[in-house]
DNA sequence: TTGAAAGCGCTAACAT
DNA sequence: ATGTTAGCGCTTTCAA
């Protein structure tokens, strides 16, 4: 271990502590000499300052917590990489609690989180059930920024306005809008919406879009399927089978959005099981830009955003926060999504 | 904040500090009365003890560092997943840090580590540029386990010898093996490995035994081609062009191995772009099974292993030294990986 | 500009 | 079984 501490380097320079300390922390009133005997005693000795005790005494960790869903998913790795980085930066060290989507350890995280005396917290809730907790941390004076999700009001008739809490958004409604758009612009008019979830802000917001844009064409919205499945594990691959295979062609969609890499694949592993080409017999849509959306034969239309800017807008509004302006309007970061049209999306084959 | 103190919870419950100290830390010599006025005065105040406070105290943080090169790289990113809920079991919090490769924030991080006391780590190194680090690491005293890695002999000479590290290894030999053995029982003789880097220790390995079994095949080890590219950020895709689209038919390899998923997606790119039919003109094989390898079409045939078991090994390993066997003999673990048939293999079209 | 001293919240001797 | 006390290593008044 180091052992070496702040008495040991003032003895060795021939200092009081609080010289030391005040000339490693680059503070006033510290005499060139002092500076230069104490850096010198500093690194000869390979002094390493003790964070848990400086924490201790400034009530300030430089932690800041993560509490995410799944951090194998490649989405919220790459968010976790880049708030990482712009963390670090700023000094700030990362600790990151995958929660599983268990409210449970939801909460247990964020109590281990605050016993940590992390500094702030980035979360991004894996469901609606610690919307309460969620306020409750921030009432507690926590600074939190929530990512790509809704802290819904509280049900007890609070006043919260969840609109104006600090996070960083994605305008999945917009990209959805897009799509539906690109797909009906193509001449399709049976869409099947395919997702593992209803509830959270991503899929509420693109299920929205998607509806909007069926009512602005004044297209029947029966036309549009919505498959709710309850787990993106399988791959999808079952619902899409029942789906498209169920023979009855005239209410067969003709375009499938798949919300999510898990669900894509599972589509496009129905698709061949069915020996359905793509785009001939079905177009393919992909919300998530991934290597399989864009390596796939042939390659997959896909709505994407930046990843790394979500990472790095909720790390700034954090650290935004954290300097101080606590009292500052409470910011949130609305970022764009972008249809990247590829080829597996064309009109569909008239029956 | 929380604010309250154990202090306060000692006068609510109307005992003294240490009483407290004991009753929450379940330790012997409290009678029932104490621990129940405890708890209950805890409960009520909302106390929650302070880690830092503790950790200061204890000379433990209960914290372990995770070195990694590319969180947002999946394949890391499951690993830390696994890692970070076994130690979440045994009451340890994990905090990460993407070096990006870079030797200097490698160091950087783990001299934070270092600072923040954690009570162990788990490194990944990008290369081997900081094998001594490592070694001055280990030989401070910290738990250290590395995680399908090698950490090379110093080059001064020392008697370390780097076998005996505690780590976690991934039998990658022996997937090449079986690999190149499945190849050339096909009928392949030109077979292509593609990999972006030949000195870490998964490639190293994957090469040697894919040397191995030419050998022993007694085959022309020149027939045996090794491609070795400098980045694999951009998707393989031009190497595997210039490799395939030579023209010169006879050197042109029937077989590719893809040593990872960004390359495995240049490959098939590639292969699209030449018009070549996956696996009648060649056959390709991945290293690493992802969504990409199993939903392509034809499914890829690939090198699998669990990378479930590289987390939870490597946090094992390190919860044992961290248990006090810190004399221990240097364990190791060694995870098997298997080859996983698919479609993307056949024997070579007779020209 | 510098040093002495208090104390952050907790645990662990040591005493009772 | 319980209380008293002394720090863990650091920052930060407050004096000098």
């Amino acid at each position: 271990m180091s052992g070496i501490t702040i008495r040991d380097v003032a003895e060795a320079a021939g200092v009081s502590l609080a010289s030391v300390s005040r000339a490693l922390n680059g503070g006033k009133n510290v005499s060139a000499r002092v500076a230069r005997d104490v850096a010198a005693a500093a690194d000869r000795l390979g002094y390493q300052p003790d964070f848990l005790a400086r924490s201790l005494r400034t009530r300030t960790s430089g932690m800041v917590g993560c509490l995410v869903s799944d951090i194998s998913n490649p989405l919220n790795a790459t968010i976790v990489k880049a708030a990482e980085a712009r963390l670090r930066e700023a000094g700030y060290l990362l600790v990151v609690a995958s929660t599983a989507n268990d409210p449970g350890r939801e909460r247990a995280a964020a109590s281990e989180f605050r016993g940590r005396r992390v500094d702030g917290m980035l979360v991004a809730p894996g469901s609606d059930a610690n919307a309460k907790a969620w306020r409750a941390l921030v009432a507690a004076g926590t600074p939190v920024v929530i990512v790509d999700r809704d802290v819904p009001e509280a049900d007890d008739g609070a006043d919260n306005d969840t609109d104006g809490w600090p996070s960083v958004q994605v305008d999945h409604r917009g990209g959805a809008r897009a799509a539906t758009r690109y797909l009906i612009g193509l001449g399709h008019r049976r869409i099947a919406l395919l997702t593992a979830d209803a509830v959270m802000r991503p899929s509420r917001e693109r299920i929205a879009g998607f509806r909007e844009v069926f009512a602005e064409a004044g297209l029947d919205p029966t036309g549009a399927q919505l498959c709710l499945q309850s787990s993106a594990m399988d791959f999808a691959h079952g619902d899409t089978l029942a789906l498209l295979g169920d023979g009855k062609d005239g209410g067969r969609p003709t375009a499938i959005i798949a919300l999510g890499t898990r669900i894509l694949a599972g589509v496009l592993r129905a698709a061949r099981d069915l020996g359905l080409a793509v785009p001939r017999d079905l177009s393919v849509m992909s919300v998530g830009d991934t290597d399989l959306a864009a390596v796939h034969t042939p390659a997959i239309t896909a709505l994407r955003w930046s990843l790394e800017d979500v990472g790095r807008a909720a790390a700034d509004l954090l650290l935004h926060r954290l300097g101080g302006d606590a009292g500052q309007a409470q910011s949130r970061a609305l970022l764009p999504v972008d249809l990247v049209l590829r080829d597996s999306c064309a009109p569909p084959a008239v029956v």
